[in-house]
RNA sequence: GCCCGGAUGGCGGAAUUGGUAGACGCGCUGGACUCAAAAUCCAGUGAUAGCAAUAUCGUGAGAGUUCGAGUCUCUCUCUGGGCACCA
C-alpha cells in the first residue's frame, strides 16, 4: 500500500462486491427489515449532472449502517421511463421511445454504479417493460371494475404544445409544466380517475404521517383543499311584461358558501358563465343578448388570462329573473360574472360584500348595496371579562373621531382611571340618529363649538366586558363610529364631569396608532385613514332575524339546520381537488385496457390478456385531433369485444407518466412475479416503505397520487396496511457554481464521471453530504470539494504513516484524549446517520482525524471503529484499507456498526465558565462533578472576577453542573 | 393576498432544555520544506481599541421577557417555497 489511488480502489471494489452479491436480500425473518427507497428517476438523454445522485448518496450511507447494524435491507432501484421527452425525441430523430430509452437507462446506470451504490440490480425495474406496465393495467382494471376510473366529457385542460390533456397537478399557474405553453380548457372524451372518493381519508391519515415535514402535511392539506359549508336554494322569480311585479318561476339556483351565516348580507347572486341555469331561463331574460356575448367573451379567455385580470372584475346583470333569498324573502339581483368559477361548488355563489372582499370589489364597481350582518365582536379580558352574576346591559355607543381644524391631529382622551387611551366615546340616547349623538358628544367632551359631520366609519362592532365602575356587564356594547372635523378653535368652557375622569390631547395623525391602546377606537382609525376592508371573520350575527345575537359558528349550524328542515338545503362538503384526468393523447405511455364494442359498450380486457401492448408505429406524432397516435393503427385498433366476441376498438389514449410511478415501489418487492402484482407474504415482510428520499417537487403530484393508489390496492387487499411510506425527507437541489440551476441551457452542468475520474467516487461522496443540511439547496464548489478530498488523504495517511498499536480493548500508552473522542464521534455520527445530518457525522469524523494526526502511536482497536463509522461514506476507501491493510477476512460492510459506551464520553475535567452579570469573565478547569460550593470558591478566585465582583454585593448565584456559575451582583 | 420555511464572519455552514456564538470546511495572511513552484505541514483569521492582559460591540431591523437570548414573545424588512377569484 501507497499513496491513495482512488481510481485503482474504486474499480476493484466494485467488482468486487458485485462478484460477492454483497447487495443481495432475501425475506429474512431472523433479521429486522428496513426499506429504503429513493424517488427513481426519468432517464432523460442528458444523463445526470452532479445533483441527482445526492439523494442516492444519503440513502446508500443510510443503508450501509443499517445493514451494518443488522437490518435485512432493500435499497432498490429502477426507471420512470415512460414520458413525453422520449416521445419528443423520437419524432426529431426517427428513433423509436424504446430504443432512446435504453440507452438512457445504460448511461444512468453506469454514472451511478461509478458512485458504488448498494442497489440489488437484480430487483431493477422498468416502468416501460410489459412485465411490469401489464400491472399497471392491471390496476386501472381494477378501478374501472369498482368505478373509479371512469370516462368523462367534461372540459378538461388541454396542452397546444404538447397536444394532449393534462391533469391539475400538470400545470403551472395556467401553464403546462413540462413546454410552458398556456392551457386551454377543451371538450373532449377523458378516462378519468374518481380520487376525491379518497380525498377525506387522504387528509385524515395525514395525521398517522408524524415523520413527514409539517410543510410537506400542509401543502398536501391545501391541495385537497377541503371546505366545510352549505348549498342553499334560491328560488328564481321572473318579471311579468305587464305589470314588472315578479313571479315565482319553478326553478331555483343553488349556491355553495361556507359563511352561511352572513346570508342576511347578501345582496345580489353570481352565477358563472358556464352556468346552465342561463340557457334554461332564456325566455325569460330580457337581455339575452348582452348575458351571451359576455358569456362567450370569458370563454376565449384562458384560464390564465380569467385569473391574471382577477383585480378588475367584470359581469353583467341577468335582467328579467330575481333570485329569492329564503331566510328573508328579498329578492335579489342576479349577475353573471367570470370570477365565479364553474367548477367549484354549484357554480353560483351568494354574494355578501360586507363579508367577503370579492365580493366587495364587484358591488363596488357596479354600485350594488352593501349591507353588514355580522359584527366584530371582543370580549374583555381579564378584570374587564364578563361575570355572569352580574346585570346585563346593552348599550349603543358612538366612537368620535374628531379632527383639528388645521393641523393633521385627532382629538384623543386620556383615561386617568382604568388606562383607557381613545377617542371620544358616548351613548346614543333614545331617537338620536349616530350623527347627532356624536355631534352633541364632541361638543360635550372637547368644549369646541362649531365642527362638521362628515360621515360615519366602518361597521358596528361589539364589545362584551364587564364595566367595574358600574357593576354591570355591557353585553354587548354595539358601537359605531362617526368623523367629525372642526371648523375653528372657538372653545367654551368645559364642565367638570367631563374633566375628573380624563384630559383631552390632541395626537398628530401618525402617532394616533401608537397613542390608543384600545382595539375598537384602532380599527375605526385605521379604517379612516386607509379605506375599508370586508370584514371577513367570524362575529355576532346582526340584522339577521331569529339568528340575531347568535355567534357565527353557532349560527351556521343553526342555519343549516333550518335549510334541512325546511329542505332549501344543507350541509356540504367541497374540494378543491379535481378527479384524476388520467388519458393522455400520446404514443409513450401504457395503453388503457378497454376496449369499445358497439352492443356491449365500453368492456375491460380480460385480465388474461394482460399486458396490452403497445404496438409498433411508424409516426409518434400526436394527430392533433385529440386522437393518440395509436388510432391510426388499424389492425391494432380493430379486435373483437371480450364479452360478446363482436367487432370493437382497442382505447387508443394512453396513461399519463404518473401511472407508473404510482405503485413502483411494491413491485420491487416482488419484481418478477408473473402471477401477482406482489407476493402477499412477500409484502407482508418487506412493506410498509420505511423511509423514502427524494425531491420537493413531488409533494403534491407523485406523492398525492401515489397515496391515492395505494389506499385503493388496500380496499382490494393487494397491500396491508393504508400508508405507503413511513418517513419522509426531502433533497436539497445543488445548484451551479454562479448560483443557477445546473442546466444544459446555461452551459454549466457537471458531470459526475469527471469527478469520479479526477477526484474518486469517496471524494464526491463526502463532499455532497458535506456541503450543508441535506434538505437544503446550495451550490456547487469544486474548491470545497477539494477539502473534502483532502480529509479521505489525511485519513489514508493515519493507517499509511502511523504506528497502531494492537492491545486489546484498552491500551496504557496512547493518548488518553482519545477514547473519548473516539465514543463521542460514535455517538454523533450514528446519531447524525440516522436523522440525515451528514454534514455534522463529517464534521466529527474530520475532528477525530485532525486529532489522530497530531499522535504517532494509535490504537488499532479504536482506528477499526472509527473506519467502519467512515465505510458508509467512503465505502471504497475503507473497504481497501479494512481489507489489505488491517488484513481483515470479510468486507467491512459485514462487521458490526460500533457501539459507544455512554460511560466513556464523560469528561473527568471540564471547562467551567464563569459569568458575571450574565458576562464571561473567565473559564476554569474543573472536575466535571463539581458541586455549586466548589465551583463558587474556585471561581472567586479569578482575578478577572474579582475585579469584577470588587465593591459590589452577590445577590444571587446559578449554577448549571459542568457548564457554568453566573453571579449577579 | 394567504400558508409554510429561512436570514449567523470574505464564503458553505456549526451551536441539547435559553448557558463559552462562529465547530468543521473553503478562502485569506504569515512561517517551514524547496533553486523555485505545486503538494504537504505549522501558526493566525468576526469587528474596533491596545505591545499585551483585556475591554467594548457583534447572529436581518426594532422592542420585550430573563442573571443570561442566535435560541422564547410581539412588530417590521428582505428572501426561498407552496397556494391563489376555491365563495
Amino acid at each position: 500500500m501507497a499513496k491513495y489511488n482512488h481510481k485503482e480502489i474504486e474499480k476493484k471494489w466494485q467488482k468486487k462486491w458485485n462478484k460477492d452479491e454483497l447487495y443481495r436480500v432475501g425475506e429474512d425473518a431472523k433479521k429486522p427489515k428496513y426499506y429504503i427507497l429513493d424517488m427513481f428517476p426519468y432517464p432523460s438523454g442528458e444523463g445526470l449532472h452532479v445533483g441527482h445522485p445526492k439523494g442516492y448518496i444519503a440513502t446508500d450511507i443510510f443503508a450501509r449502517m443499517k445493514m451494518m447494524q443488522g437490518h435485512n435491507v432493500l435499497h432498490p432501484m429502477g426507471w420512470d421511463a415512460f414520458g413525453l421527452p422520449a416521445e419528443n425525441y423520437a419524432i426529431k430523430n426517427k428513433v423509436h421511445p424504446r430504443v432512446a430509452t435504453e440507452k438512457n437507462i445504460a448511461t444512468f446506470k453506469s454514472q451511478i454504479e461509478k458512485l458504488g451504490m448498494t442497489y440489488d440490480w437484480d430487483r431493477e425495474i422498468d416502468t416501460t417493460d410489459p412485465e411490469y406496465y401489464k400491472w399497471t393495467q392491471w390496476c386501472f382494471l381494477k378501478m374501472f371494475e369498482r368505478g373509479l376510473a371512469f370516462e368523462s366529457h367534461e372540459p378538461i385542460n388541454w396542452c397546444p404544445g404538447c397536444q394532449t390533456g393534462l391533469a391539475n397537478e400538470d400545470l403551472e399557474d395556467g401553464r403546462c409544466e413540462r413546454c410552458d405553453s398556456e392551457i386551454e380548457q377543451k371538450p373532449m372524451r377523458q378516462w378519468v380517475l374518481k380520487i376525491t372518493d379518497y380525498a377525506d381519508r387522504m387528509l385524515e391519515d395525514l395525521d398517522k404521517l408524524p415523520e413527514w415535514s409539517n410543510s410537506i402535511r400542509e401543502m398536501q392539506r391545501n391541495w385537497i383543499g377541503r371546505s366545510e359549508g352549505a348549498i342553499i336554494k334560491f328560488d328564481l322569480k321572473s318579471e311579468s311584461d305587464h305589470n314588472s311585479q315578479f313571479s315565482t318561476l319553478n326553478s331555483n339556483v343553488e349556491v355553495f358558501t361556507t359563511r352561511v351565516d352572513t346570508i342576511f348580507g347578501c345582496t345580489y347572486m353570481v352565477v358563472a358563465p358556464e352556468n346552465p341555469v342561463i340557457s334554461d331561463q332564456k325566455s325569460v331574460i330580457s337581455n339575452y343578448d348582452e348575458v351571451q356575448e359576455y358569456i362567450d367573451a370569458s370563454k376565449k379567455k384562458t384560464e390564465l388570462e380569467r385569473t391574471e385580470l382577477q383585480k378588475d372584475k367584470t359581469g353583467v346583470e341577468i335582467k328579467g329573473i330575481k333570485a329569492v333569498n329564503p331566510f328573508n324573502g328579498e329578492e335579489i339581483p342576479v349577475f353573471v360574472a367570470d370570477y365565479v368559477l364553474g367548477h367549484y361548488g354549484t357554480g353560483a355563489v351568494m354574494a355578501v360584500p360586507a363579508h367577503d372582499e370579492r365580493d366587495a370589489e364587484f358591488a363596488k364597481k357596479y354600485d350594488l348595496p352593501i349591507k353588514q350582518s355580522v359584527a366584530q365582536t371582543f370580549n374583555g379580558e381579564g378584570k374587564n371579562k364578563v361575570q355572569k352574576d352580574k346585570p346585563m346591559t346593552e348599550r349603543k355607543t358612538v366612537d368620535v373621531i374628531l379632527k383639528h381644524w388645521e393641523k393633521d391631529e385627532y382629538f384623543c382622551l386620556d383615561w386617568k382611571i382604568n388606562n383607557w387611551k381613545a377617542f371620544i366615546v358616548g351613548g346614543v340616547e333614545g331617537e338620536e340618529t349616530l350623527e347627532e349623538a356624536a355631534l352633541r358628544e364632541a361638543q360635550e367632551e372637547s368644549g369646541y363649538k362649531n365642527m362638521k359631520v362628515i360621515g360615519t366609519v366602518g361597521q358596528e362592532i361589539h364589545s362584551n366586558f364587564y364595566a367595574a365602575h358600574k357593576q354591570v356587564n355591557r353585553n354587548p356594547v354595539m358601537r359605531n363610529c362617526v368623523y367629525i372635523e372642526l371648523q375653528d378653535g372657538e372653545r367654551g368652557e368645559l364642565e367638570e364631569e367631563h374633566t375628573k375622569h380624563h384630559d383631552g390631547v390632541w395626537v398628530k395623525k401618525d402617532e394616533v396608532q401608537d397613542f390608543l391602546n384600545l382595539s375598537e377606537p384602532k380599527i375605526y382609525f385605521d379604517i379612516l385613514q386607509n379605506g375599508e376592508k370586508a370584514f371577513t371573520e367570524d362575529g355576532t350575527l346582526i340584522d339577521s332575524g331569529e339568528f340575531s345575537g347568535l355567534k357565527s359558528e353557532e349560527a351556521r349550524e343553526k342555519m343549516v339546520a333550518w335549510l334541512e328542515k325546511k329542505k332549501l338545503g344543507g350541509k356540504k362538503v367541497n374540494y378543491k381537488l379535481k378527479d384524476w384526468v388520467f388519458s393522455r393523447q400520446r404514443y409513450w405511455g401504457e395503453p388503457i385496457p378497454i376496449v369499445h364494442c358497439e352492443k356491449c359498450g365500453v368492456v375491460g380486457v380480460p385480465e388474461s390478456e394482460l399486458p396490452v401492448k403497445l404496438p409498433e408505429v411508424k409516426h409518434y406524432e400526436p394527430s392533433g385531433t385529440g386522437e393518440s397516435p395509436l388510432a391510426t393503427i388499424e389492425d391494432w385498433v380493430n379486435t373483437k369485444c371480450p364479452k360478446c366476441g363482436g367487432d370493437a376498438k382497442r382505447e387508443t389514449n394512453t396513461m399519463p407518466q404518473w401511472a407508473g410511478s404510482s405503485w413502483y415501489y411494491l413491485r420491487y418487492i416482488d419484481p418478477k412475479n408473473d402471477n401477482a402484482l406482489v407476493d402477499k407474504d412477500k409484502e407482508k415482510y418487506w412493506s410498509p416503505v420505511d423511509f423514502y428520499v427524494g425531491g420537493a417537487e413531488h409533494a403534491t403530484r407523485h406523492l398525492i397520487y401515489a397515496r391515492f393508489w395505494h389506499k385503493f390496492l388496500f380496499d382490494i387487499g393487494v397491500v396491508n396496511y393504508e400508508e405507503p411510506f413511513t418517513r419522509l425527507q426531502h433533497v436539497g437541489l445543488i445548484m451551479a457554481e454562479d448560483g443557477r440551476k445546473m442546466s444544459k441551457r446555461w452551459g454549466n452542468v457537471i458531470n459526475p464521471d469527471d469527478i469520479v475520474e479526477v477526484y474518486g467516487a469517496d471524494a464526491l461522496r463526502v463532499y455532497e453530504m458535506f456541503m450543508g443540511p441535506f434538505s437544503q439547496s446550495t451550490a456547487w464548489s469544486t474548491k470545497g470539494l477539494t477539502g473534502a478530498k483532502k480529509f479521505l488523504e489525511r485519513t489514508w495517511r493515519l493507517f499509511e504513516e502511523k504506528e497502531l498499536i494492537d492491545c486489546g480493548g484498552d491500551c496504557k500508552d496512547i493518548p488518553k484524549e482519545l477514547p473519548v473522542l473516539l465514543h463521542k464521534t460514535i455517538k454523533k455520527v450514528s446519531e447524525d446517520i440516522e436523522g440525515f445530518d451528514f454534514n455534522t457525522a463529517i464534521s466529527q469524523m474530520m475532528i477525530f482525524v485532525n486529532e489522530a494526526t497530531k499522535h504517532e502511536r494509535l490504537p488499532k482497536e479504536g482506528m477499526k471503529k472509527f473506519l467502519q463509522l467512515l465505510a458508509p461514506f467512503a465505502p471504497h476507501m475503507a473497504e481497501e484499507i479494512w481489507r489489505e491493510k488491517l488484513g481483515e477476512k470479510e468486507s467491512v460492510f459485514k462487521s458490526t456498526w460500533p457501539k459507544y459506551n455512554p460511560k466513556k464520553i464523560v469528561e473527568e475535567k471540564v471547562e467551567i465558565v464563569i459569568q458575571v452579570n450574565g458576562k464571561v469573565r473567565d473559564k476554569i478547569e474543573m472536575d466535571a462533578e463539581i458541586d455549586e460550593d466548589g465551583a463558587k470558591a474556585a471561581a472567586l478566585e479569578s482575578e478577572n472576577v474579582q475585579k469584577h465582583i470588587e465593591g459590589k454585593e452577590i445577590r444571587k448565584v446559578i449554577f448549571v453542573p459542568g457548564k457554568l456559575i453566573s453571579f449577579v451582583v
